[in-house]
RNA sequence: CGGGGAGUAGUUCAAUUGGCUAGAAUGUACGCUUUGGGAGCGUGAGGUUGCAGGUUCGAGUCCUGUCUCCCCGACCA
């Protein structure tokens, strides 16, 4: 390709809001360009980049045996009513009619189109299992896009489902997959993480989330100092360790607390106790129910709101009581109680493993000037569910007592143990087993961000001067640039020659012809563009006996002949 | 959806208490000069100041409404 001809030039100035390095190159070097929020060209550099990297993902998946095909954009709403999902916290779910009234959702995932494809076709287990995939358009009603091809409304995504005849041959599968996917993003320059995750409303058993650790990564995850665990924060599990083991329980009481303490903070600076020994309730609602859940927990932990859901089977549907709600069973911010509202139906209690670590708790049951003291768990109050519903934080025990370490990441795939979720829900998703007998799919989805991945892999690999590409995803393999004052030059029918030649043999050039350009701003560009080789052709390159040879990643060039620049570049 | 900010040339930004024909840089077109790290000079094109109302002799500037975008949070394969 010759520069001069290129659609899509590199631009000195890039809009203010850039602030990650992905999403400030990518512009500039003109691989992208906005539309509307959240919604991107790709011009032809980063298309190339794209194919590459589909490439790269079509040989891999080739490799475990998937089938590529390809699926509607619209789905019917119907499906997603089938598995209950067409509001089931699925806010990001967008909706189109057509003019006959049906209604449709741009795929934000394929699950029920792909399941509903299988159960029109006799499916015996001698078929199975089946690993088929798209690479599909994904939208996604997102409120708030950022960080350039980070988060976005639509984009492109490799899709996988895998319908299996039991949870034994599904875990043969999903290690197959899993194992193809750390190859993929190895391909493309990224270590990845392979972290136990939270399954949201996709339903099922277990799920990993591929993470590349980043400090612009919006997903938090933690380490084991031993190495031995490693969880997302949405389900990370710790150790609760007793407070004050060596204190005697002794009597409830009920005692006059002056009306300044307040929060937490007013807690422990006016006992001098730590938070741990305060009792603390978090009111959530249940969106589609009204109903108010009191999370109960000690004082220095905080609720994680995923594990509640998944306690109380509301995945998704959880979100902030607002004062009205906490006025419904009469009580206001800061003032709810730990027991009580007998009353209230709608109110219910869920506490936090940790109440059973702390004796003589304090609060618990404030009122304008009161408070309850020596309060314990199990003897002056239980509830009726006692589950892990505690956020891990920085430096907590793992459960066989090694520290965590949060660390900050981008989720650039996942997959999922779906289990029979969608089996059970979609009628006739069914295959005969060797008893003639019908039998439900194990089933299990697998995605991959594309253009997340390729923002992933510049994040990593970059300097102040532009991007630098893993060869493998490299919209070109070589930057050719010719240093000539016009096209009869020697330099130039130098470069013309080499560019005949990379091409004839098969190795991508995009060759800076550009007359009128100075050689400054050619070198900046490359740069900023990041092919992974350079080769300059000038005068003074040919004096010195043919083309000036650097790598983007090194600063050292040396002058070599055109048979080893063909040799390098082999 | 809550809090904050911003909409002026392709882009980045100016425009004083409301006041002259809305400016500059960069980019772009043309000409000259120049050719190893975004050079220099000159000439030109490029604007319904997001949109709709209102106040005023006069609105980019003030008021009302509305739309869009960005940041933080909430949400989130």
């Amino acid at each position: 390709m010759k520069y001069s001809r290129l659609f899509g030039r590199t631009i000195k100035d890039v809009p203010s809001d850039a602030t990650i390095a992905s999403h400030k190159f990518l512009i500039q070097a003109g691989f992208i360009r906005e539309s509307v929020a959240g919604r991107y060209f790709f011009l032809p550099l980063g298309q190339k980049v794209m194919d590459k990297f589909v490439k790269i993902v079509e040989e891999e998946m080739a490799a475990i045996d998937a089938q590529k095909m390809l699926i509607p954009i619209l789905q019917p709403i119907e499906l997603w009513q089938e598995t209950n999902r067409d509001n089931s916290g699925g806010y990001e779910l967008m909706t189109v009619q057509d003019r006959r009234g049906a209604m449709f959702t741009p795929g934000g995932t394929g699950e029920e189109m792909f399941t509903d494809v299988v159960r029109k076709f006799q499916i015996s287990y001698k078929d199975l299992p089946i690993h088929i995939y798209q690479f599909g358009y994904k939208f996604r009603d997102e409120l708030r896009s950022k960080g350039g091809l980070m988060r976005t409304r639509e984009f492109l995504m490799k899709d996988s489902y895998i319908f299996t005849e039991n949870n034994e041959q599904f875990e043969i599968e999903y290690k197959r997959i899993v194992d193809a996917y750390v190859k993929i993003f190895k391909r493309v320059g990224l270590d990845v993480e392979v972290v136990p995750a939270d399954n949201g409303y996709f339903g099922g058993e277990y799920c990993h989330e591929f993470i590349i650790e980043s400090e612009t990564g919006e997903g938090k995850y933690f380490v084991s100092e031993d190495g031995k665990y490693i969880a997302h924060e949405d389900i990370a599990l710790f150790k609760r360790e007793d407070v004050n083991p060596e204190d005697k329980v002794v009597e409830f009481e009920i005692f006059e607390q002056p009306d300044h303490v307040r929060t937490m903070d007013d807690n422990v600076e006016f006992y001098k106790l730590p938070a741990s020994r305060f009792l603390k309730n978090v009111v959530y609602k249940n969106r589609i129910t009204g109903k108010l859940i009191i999370a109960t927990i000690r004082g220095d932990l905080q609720v994680n709101k995923n594990k509640l859901e998944h306690v109380l089977d509301m995945v998704g549907l959880l979100e902030d009581a607002t004062d009205e709600d906490l006025a419904s069973f009469g009580s206001k911010s800061g003032y709810v109680h730990s027991w009580g509202y007998k009353d209230y139906d709608h109110v219910m209690f869920v506490g936090d493993t940790s109440l059973r670590t702390v004796k003589n708790f304090i609060g618990g049951q404030k009122e304008e000037t009161t408070d309850s003291r020596n309060v314990n768990y199990g003897r002056d109050f239980e509830h009726e569910i006692t589950a892990d519903i505690a956020l891990a934080e920085d430096g907590f025990l793992s459960e066989d007592g090694s520290k965590l370490i949060g660390k900050k990441g981008i989720e650039v795939g996942n997959t999922f143990n779906l289990g029979y979720f969608y089996s059970d829900k979609m009628k006739g998703a069914r295959f005969t087993d060797n008893n003639g007998k019908d039998e439900k799919y194990y089933m299990g989805s697998f995605g991959i961000g594309m253009a997340r991945t390729i923002a992933t892999a510049i994040e990593v690999h970059n300097d102040e001067n532009g991007m630098i590409w893993p060869e493998s995803i490299a919209p070109y393999t070589v930057s050719l640039i010719s240093i000539a004052k016009s096209e009869s030059d020697e330099s130039y029918i130098k470069a013309q020659e080499l560019y005949s030649s990379l091409t004839e043999k098969g190795i991508e050039v995009l060759w800076d012809d550009r007359i009128e350009t100075r050689p400054g701003e050619k070198f900046a560009d490359a740069d900023l563009i990041g092919i992974p080789h350079r080769v300059i052709v000038s005068s003074r390159s040919l004096e010195n006996g043919g083309f000036e040879y650097k790598k983007r990643s090194e600063s050292d060039s040396k002058v070599i002949s055109e048979a080893e620049v063909m040799e390098l570049l082999r």
